[in-house]
DNA sequence: TTAATTCCGACTAAAATAGTAGGAATTAGA
DNA sequence: TCTAATTCCTACTATTTTAGTCGGAATTAA
């Protein structure tokens, strides 16, 4: 789980889809103004949520975007995937070529990352668009 | 808590350190050697462990490092936070010159990013540098 | 036909990360 | 006292990642 403002655009325009959505489809404009975020800057992170399943567009004039499923089977975690390519947080890789294999005391690291990862994976795979769109309400109490 | 290759190494350093505290001070040479790790880059790391008072030195002929603190009392948290700067994972600055002011619709996912941090604080928080040299024991369980 | 829009690929700028270089100060031991 | 091994210090550079721009093609409602 790789977190950059990317994802957090990402998630924070998917809010926006998301509150809006009575409205029919939402242009990357409104989302740019509300939001302020370049229009061009989306439109390469809704080509991402688009890959994943994460949205529907419709092209020319009152085109625009809307959520592909309801926001509350949405889960954070498979937006910041969508948009951030790399899976995990800092992995062996550097240290593979140099010879790490998870067991030599070189990488007596290697587990400790790999929980955290599943750690911040976990915490993502919990909350809900729905969550984020009702007030916070929700995740106030997941601690 | 900002996740880098320079806190990882700071953590490989210091449970090297752990793992060879009955020999006396150990040489950044010898722990460059064992961890791959440049020797200047781990004088970088080790400049800010010991202006956080996790280690120290002896200069000279036969010098080296030594923890300054048993393995059990000293926290991952506190050895990321000595060589990495920043703090947050990802904040309001940016946007705060914007206008986030928290409460914002903008800043519908800042509690979010919140949360997170506190998550994975405290995840660091629960995990001593002894619980690595025990081959990884302890840590199994945190889930 | 026009304006609003998604869509696409390539490019550039800025920032962060990672790492290097050179040398001064200190100290154990020969 | 000399030398080699070491910490210590500051500045610089290279590399990679992140963030963002640009120009234009395709589509569609009005």
């Amino acid at each position: 789980m790789k977190l950059t403002t990317k994802g957090r655009y990402a998630v924070m325009a998917m809010a926006d889809l998301a509150l809006y959505k009575d409205n029919g489809p939402t242009s990357l404009t409104d989302i740019s103004l509300r939001q302020n975020i370049s229009l061009a800057y989306l439109e390469q992170i809704f080509s991402k949520l688009k890959d994943n399943n994460l949205v529907k567009s419709t092209r020319g004039a009152k085109g625009g975007y809307i959520l592909e499923k309801p926001a509350n089977e949405i889960k954070i975690s498979n937006i910041i995937s969508a948009v951030d390519e790399k899976v995990k947080t800092l992995n062996c890789k550097k240290e593979s070529k140099k010879g790490c294999n998870n067991k030599s005391t070189k990488c007596i690291t290697h587990n400790l990352w790999d929980q955290l990862d599943q750690h911040i994976n976990n915490f993502f795979e919990k909350v809900k668009l729905q969550d984020l769109v009702k007030r916070n309400s929700n995740i106030q109490t997941l601690k």
